[in-house]
DNA sequence: TTGAAAGCGCTAACAC
DNA sequence: GTGTTAGCGCTTTCAA
């Protein structure tokens, strides 16, 4: 049988309300007692239930971590680190993360994930866009709520998002300062906040630097944003014939299908064109040449994730607190100093 | 404030525990009265505390699905598929599935999961390849625990795992009864149980069919099972001279490998080389030519895991029952008729 | 500084 | 058929 609080007030000659104040840290309990209580707690290995205690605290102790199906099944691990990130934070506060995907095109008729209707979460992180519909739906159950990479378009939220502009901005900036003028930007859906902001840093950072933009250089019309779109578009902008010494792709994913068409018409990464992705994924390193891009702490943003919902639950207001976690450039070795071909 | 059971019974005139005994569908209930619930519940939309009913049943309603760090990160998202299936078998008892990762080389120092410790689950699925440390310190623990895609070395176990003999058998007999002779096979870690099987469904294949194993057809020296290590394994091949029309590697993304090489040095797939792969990966439908291959039944292999623990959770008895699924031979267009160049 | 006791929401044995 | 009641393991007043 379990170690219950009773075994552990037992050998330690207390009451099982002094056990519980000594593990809760309660101030009035002598050093005395206290340190034979924790020794028995030691000894025993006793470990609290959860679930008496969440039955009496009105808390389940447990966070659901909601995205849609694709996010989850993704090739590149992005939600997955993360979730991992939740994971971590997760423990310092003892709280358990529970997982649900929901269908990338939920609808009315859809059902919410078991742990939302059953009221078995304390609050909620959504990673990721999820349809509106969604939206609706969970909002009847007034969870605290923390979105991650994703801000929804009605109403004031808490969320974590990454600092896109700033990253739009170093990506370029580090390509101007190779001395690259004609600057390419390639991007798909650009409906996606994300995308649109990386595209509003590209472009103040040419102004910044007396650059006027080139709309000629801006293929910004692909459905997707995956390694085919950055080869085709990178194939658009080679028919067009506009001259481009560069280009900032809105992804990864885009940059080095961007690469596989440029090294396929004899363009030499970086000597003749240098190319910055987003996003470090794992396989940039591993690319030829390894591409330089703009990092997201995917791990960091998991953990400020739980940081936040704990704050909500705990000081139970909403908070709308939007935290803004910052990008970083890697410089590897797809970007080289301008040179007149 | 949430409603409670005995918010039911007030509303249905009834006692408490006639509406637990409903709840739970006990046929001493006259359907009179059993109605008169029922609706109260929907009308109230009453969700049972899974904290209460827990506490009192001494169980969690938890099952824990541990898995590498590595695992999960993976860029094929093949445990993640098992894992979405254990969340929709856990769907039909009311479980919540936890994921946690372990370091992928978890050591004897390593802490375990959390719901381990603190005996928040009922039961556990393994997934994946896992340390010996890790599964001597959690042996400790007396949790009823099903392996996927794994079999420890030691002992008895109840395992979901996929029959992957007859998969390396029909990849072969696939290609045999396409006319090939020459069949070369490529693998990398033959250490890994999973690529032995296969490798033995090969094998076995070719003898069945009167054709005699020739050790220049296979490279099983890989060091990885990457798509690296597949465009190495071909260009060994090719270098060594041995005439082949037909390649089964032990993974899809080995045969990715291999074809890249072997369109590379201007082969044509398949007019002059078939290739057959295995796991059935996202990418295959849209390689050039799309890859023929033996898929593996994820999100199955996920729900049966679930069966498999809840069965030993309920029974309480170690079954130690192994179940393999079928796997299934996909035939696309990287394979054709032999023939003779 | 400590303990007794009520009660969180539920199940199940037992009584009626 | 249905209700009463004793807990499950814990927290937290309140009293001592």
């Amino acid at each position: 049988m379990k170690v219950t609080i009773k075994d552990v007030a037992k050998k330690s000659g207390v009451s099982i309300a002094t056990v519980s104040l000594v593990l809760h840290g309660n101030p009035r309990i002598s050093s005395e007692t206290r340190k034979r209580v924790l020794k028995a707690v030691e000894e025993l290995d006793y470990q609290p239930s959860m679930l008496a205690r969440g039955l009496v605290m009105r808390q389940t102790g447990n966070i659901g971590f909601v995205l849609t199906e694709d996010h989850f099944l993704r090739t590149e691990p992005f939600y997955t680190r993360i979730f991992l990130g939740t994971e971590f934070g997760a423990r310092d506060s003892n709280h358990f993360v529970l997982l649900a995907t929901i269908p990338t095109d939920f609808s009315e008729s859809d059902f919410l994930p078991r742990f939302i209707t059953q009221k078995n979460v304390d609050g909620l992180i959504i990673a990721g866009k999820v349809p509106d519909a969604f939206l609706e739906k969970v909002a009847r159950y007034h969870l605290p709520t923390v979105f991650v990479d994703f801000y929804p378009a009605e109403g004031e939220h808490s969320a974590i998002l990454m600092d896109n502009i700033r990253g739009g901005m170093l990506a370029t900036e580090h390509l101007i300062q190779l001395g690259h003028r004609d600057i390419a930007f390639l991007a798909g859906d650009m409906a996606h906040p994300s995308i649109r902001e990386r595209y509003l840093g590209y472009h103040s950072a040419l102004q910044q630097h007396g650059i006027s933009p080139n709309p000629e250089l801006e293929i910004i019309d692909e459905k997707k944003t995956g390694k085919e779109s950055g080869y085709h578009a990178v194939c658009t902008l080679l028919n067009k014939g506009v001259k481009f010494s560069a280009l900032f792709a809105c992804n990864d994913a885009m940059a080095i299908g961007a690469m596989e068409c440029l090294k396929k018409q004899g363009f030499k990464i970086p000597e003749q064109i240098s190319v910055v992705g987003f996003d470090d994924i794992e396989s940039d390193a591993f690319q030829d040449p390894p591409l330089t891009t703009v990092s997201v702490p995917k791990y960091d943003m998991g953990i400020e994730a739980i940081k936040l919902v704990r704050e909500m639950i705990e000081q139970n207001l909403k908070k709308n607190k939007k935290i803004i976690v910052p990008v970083e450039l890697i410089v590897r070795k797809s970007t080289a100093a301008f040179a007149e071909s």
